[in-house]
DNA sequence: GAATCTATCTTTAGATA
DNA sequence: ATATCTAAAGATAGATT
């Protein structure tokens, strides 16, 4: 009655179906496209939603469609691991071994200080963003109060020389490091340095893809 | 001489290999726990990895190991993907059909809806937060000025006050999709209410998990 | 164009080195 | 613990409805 020894009544007989060896090159077809991104999007979260629940872990994915709209996944919430990853560590700038990581050659490794870098280069940014958005403020309620205004754009200007210096150092040392990586892994596997679009802030404009993993479990 | 046919030496014959079907659940062997942490990180970052490359898409995963360490991945990066979500959307609260959503009884459908509920409250939470701190740097710098304080401190309160209503409206119709939901999948599946540690903003502190997908592609 | 099916590919739990 | 192996479970590309 129901389906399920089906052979095509018509006579013809199909046996096309069952998946394709997939490459991950980026899906032209439009609508291939959409279905795929649909179909992986809640794999991705399922796993994420798995791993929170086997693990005990908090877990934020999120990411923006093709046609630009949002998705997102949080455990418990998107938000409080947004918060606890922004507000990681102590204020005062990173003061690394840069030039002194140990490269197992072993890509978790190189993943984990590679995101390090980057998180501490993220919450200098998001320092810097803050300290912009009050001093605005500030200004705009307060200008006829105003000698500090002076103090404040200088402190800004100092955390933006950091800044650049810190971005100089991380991209020698992120180039540094993936050369060495690159003789030991499959290129063809997947592409970490898919970067594009970076976002523009005043400080970093030409800070763009940093990747994955961020330090190693205890 | 490499092994491959083995059938163990030793006399007994053991065929105890393959996975065992896995069950969603927190996992208490401690060492078991990391390994699987480790190797499904792994998958995760992958998955999330060949989402952006097949699809074009930005993408951010952001976890928090057993061990409270942070490992994330970004395409370009993470900080430019969070602060694309933080900034998402136009200020003026959500006033959304909270009581007409069409419930497909789809699970994606659903947590698209959930989830973008999720993300507006984190948006109001986010911006409420802000607007603390400003008002207390602004305190601590001008109090000698200060007639606008009170205006500000009314203005937090209505921000709360609508915070809080949002918040029982949410939990409201979250319940009644949920409700709806269960019936028509499988329970055991994946927990996605696996909820606990809210985060602490003294506005909505029992809002507590939140889960996955937001907006429907275009 | 979304839901279902299924053959095939991919991930991974458990074992073992 | 770290790495590899294996078989079974799970994800999914393409076809079909």
């Amino acid at each position: 009655m129901d389906s399920k020894n089906v052979a095509n009544m018509s006579g013809a007989i199909k046996k096309t179906k069952g998946r394709k060896k997939i490459e991950i090159k980026k899906i032209n077809n439009e609508s291939n496209l959409r279905v795929t991104f649909s179909k992986r999007r809640s794999g991705v979260f399922k796993k994420a939603s798995e791993l929170a629940t086997l693990c005990g872990v908090d877990i934020a994915v999120i990411m923006f469609s093709p046609g630009n709209r949002v998705f997102s996944f949080g455990s418990p919430d998107v938000d409080s691991v947004i918060q606890r990853y922004t507000a990681q560590g102590p204020p005062p700038v990173l003061t690394q071994d840069l030039n002194e990581a140990h490269c197992t050659t072993d890509e978790g490794e190189l993943h984990a200080q590679l995101n390090c870098l980057s998180h501490q280069i993220a919450m200098e940014k998001k320092r810097e963003k803050d300290l912009n958005s009050l001093l605005k403020e500030t200004q705009d309620h307060f200008w006829w109060a105003s000698p500090i205004e002076t103090m404040n754009k200088a402190q800004l200007q100092n955390y933006k020389k950091m800044m650049e210096d810190l971005k100089t150092r991380t991209n020698e040392k992120r180039h540094k490091i993936f050369f060495q990586n690159a003789s030991t892994h499959n290129p063809s596997t997947h592409e970490f340095f898919a970067g594009g679009t970076s976002s523009s802030s005043n400080v970093s404009d030409t800070l763009t893809a940093l990747p994955p993993s961020c330090g190693s479990d205890d």
